[in-house]
DNA sequence: GTGTGACTTGGAGTCCGTG
DNA sequence: ACACGGACTCCAAGTCACA
């Protein structure tokens, strides 16, 4: 079963992969970075998950990016 | 007892009814427009919630701007 | 028109594992 | 190093009455 997926969700773990992949870090380095559990991480990147602001926030602060960067192009249907 | 709030959390709202008063509406017709109850945007605004990404989406949606407006400036301690 | 406490239910987020 | 699943805890989602 596929679970059909929010486009604004996969829209901004895509945007969280590039900028994991240009910092070089993998998604375990950066679930523990962001004080989150790896597979939490996972699926937030597969669009998977709908996080909470404070969550975004925490990823991107392990980014090292503003949270406006990360949710750039997210939008609704 | 007040309960302490997360300044991004309250930063987050503080954009959000900037941006209401400048579209010179009220909390009822955001709801309204954002398919979310009144007293949940009241809850957001006053930084008490904590919203996930998609219900901060359909706000900005209602507000009719982009997502990354509405997280300006809202930054981790 | 808005703030707030209380409440139920679903999902956010964790921890264990597998290929 | 990552995708994905099951089972769990706890908080966000969503709503109400009242100030």
């Amino acid at each position: 079963m596929m679970k059909d997926k929010e486009p604004a969700l996969v829209r901004l773990g895509e945007n969280i992969r590039l900028i994991r992949k240009e910092k070089g870090i993998s998604q375990e380095e950066l679930a523990h970075q962001a004080c989150l559990d790896r597979t939490y991480v996972s699926g937030v990147e597969r669009g998977d998950r709908n996080p909470t602001v404070l969550s975004s926030l925490k990823i991107a602060k392990a980014l090292d990016v503003d949270l406006a960067e990360l949710v750039k192009e997210v939008t609704s249907a």
